[in-house]
DNA sequence: CGTAAAATTGAGCTGTCTCAATCAATGTGG
DNA sequence: CCACATTGATTGAGACAGCTCAATTTTACG
């Protein structure tokens, strides 16, 4: 399925990125990827696709050339285990380019699977690299998002070697939060919050049930709430000095 | 303290890296790094310093310009929590990157400690990345050692959210094992093997106390055995099988 | 409105932790 | 080169955080 794209939508049509301010959508805007001096044309050859809720969006290890951003939607990115058993990896939000690792090798290294509709657009990982090596700020900008994407491994591995239950969640509720608000996102203490208490266990690396649990016990005690698609903090200092 | 440097060393004076074909050293050697394109003189500055066993190498956010690896020596980077337990991210073999961090912001993300006595060697960062920019091919090596980096904490945060005890310690010791096997250091079907049983257990999310039962029973089953500062498998199918 | 997906609840179990004591190994100074 | 000091490993008893299984209710959605 392709979605319906009426008008250039901001050069890159992916209008909802640059109204957000976020990732990299806007980035080869501002850097100029128009210049001739990034290659025929200077346009960076990129394909929108769309992804229905709960589908898989890419697979493990599939083969892949190109760099996605998610544009629209949130997705994640996770590792599969043979017994079935799933590791997310990071909560994709609209703007968050998917993974790096196609710059530097042939394939996807994660699975990707959509949370709710949306979609995404692919960069073609040569013609990124060319833009890289021209444009010093391009440079910067795509690499310290790669190297943001390993700072936020680390700290999920903190998190899972280290840290209780409650603190694991508490920790994912602030991220999300955080990382929306950076966005203006927050309306009236709330945010959007399509997330499954599944998601929430498998990247916390908890059982579903138990989330439920703590979720009620966050609910009991006045700290968080999340009811129809949306999450409210109601104590935000109990909830940060929870999560440590 | 500095080690005492009587002559050139292949030229970077890393003469161990070199021997053993890993890492950044022999690259930058192999790539031309003396190439006048780089820059005055075409060298890329860098300091050599010692470290002494189970000293703290860097503390963690330390204000930093230069990309640290390891020339001898076996360290371990971590995270610290305020109370007072540490994670350990990965384990630093000689002539591994001990973080490409400070190539895109100006500090060490992670704490580094010493296991064994060694030393490291720092290269500029902004002298680094002038060289990435100049050769495709040292952009592809240094870029693809940050996606190493990058893949082997997504292996690691699996490991910790969704397997076993028995599980992560196999794991931990085939990746070790593996590592050292690639550099020809299996002897005997033996390497060398520095790491406390602490190291495991902050390495894995456990506890030292459960680390030393789980050896145990490895030892028991035949499957494999620390001792000396060796380890030795031997049972190889068994602890795949059991790494799953 | 009906069906599928998600959340909740309770009972019982187990993997891993804590605490504490002991033993072995390693390193240090006299 | 020995005695001591320090660091690391082992063992056992008991506790508990988080899991499994299963039944039930609630919510979402075509």
């Amino acid at each position: 399925m392709t979605a319906p794209e009426s008008q250039p939508a901001a050069k890159l049509g992916c209008a909802n990125c640059i109204m957000r301010g976020l990732g990299l959508c806007d980035m080869l805007v501002d850097m100029g990827w128009e210049q001739p001096a990034l290659g025929e044309q200077g346009k960076i050859s990129q394909h929108k696709r769309s992804f229905a809720p709960r589908r898989s969006i890419f697979h493990q290890n599939e083969p892949m050339d190109s760099v996605p951003v998610v544009c629209e939607g949130w997705a994640a990115s996770a590792l599969k285990l043979s017994n079935g058993r799933r590791q997310i990896l990071s909560f994709l939000l609209p703007g968050e380019i998917i993974a790096c690792g196609p710059l530097f090798e042939p394939r996807l290294n994660v699975a990707v699977d959509a949370i709710t509709r949306g979609c995404y657009r692919l960069f073609d990982s040569a013609q990124l690299k060319a833009a890289i090596s021209v444009s010093s700020a391009i440079f910067d900008k795509i690499l310290s998002a790669c190297n943001d994407e390993k700072n936020r491994a680390d700290q999920l591995i903190v998190d899972l070697g280290r840290r209780t239950a409650a603190e694991r969640v508490a920790h994912l509720l602030l991220d999300i939060w955080d990382r929306l608000d950076k966005s203006g996102l927050v309306e009236n203490n709330r945010i959007e919050f399509p997330l499954r208490q599944t998601h929430i266990a498998d990247a916390t690396g908890l059982t579903p049930v138990y989330v439920s649990k703590l979720m009620g016990e966050f609910h009991e005690s006045g700290i968080a709430e999340i009811s129809g698609r949306a999450l409210q903090i109601t104590d935000m200092e109990k909830l940060r000095r929870l999560a440590a």
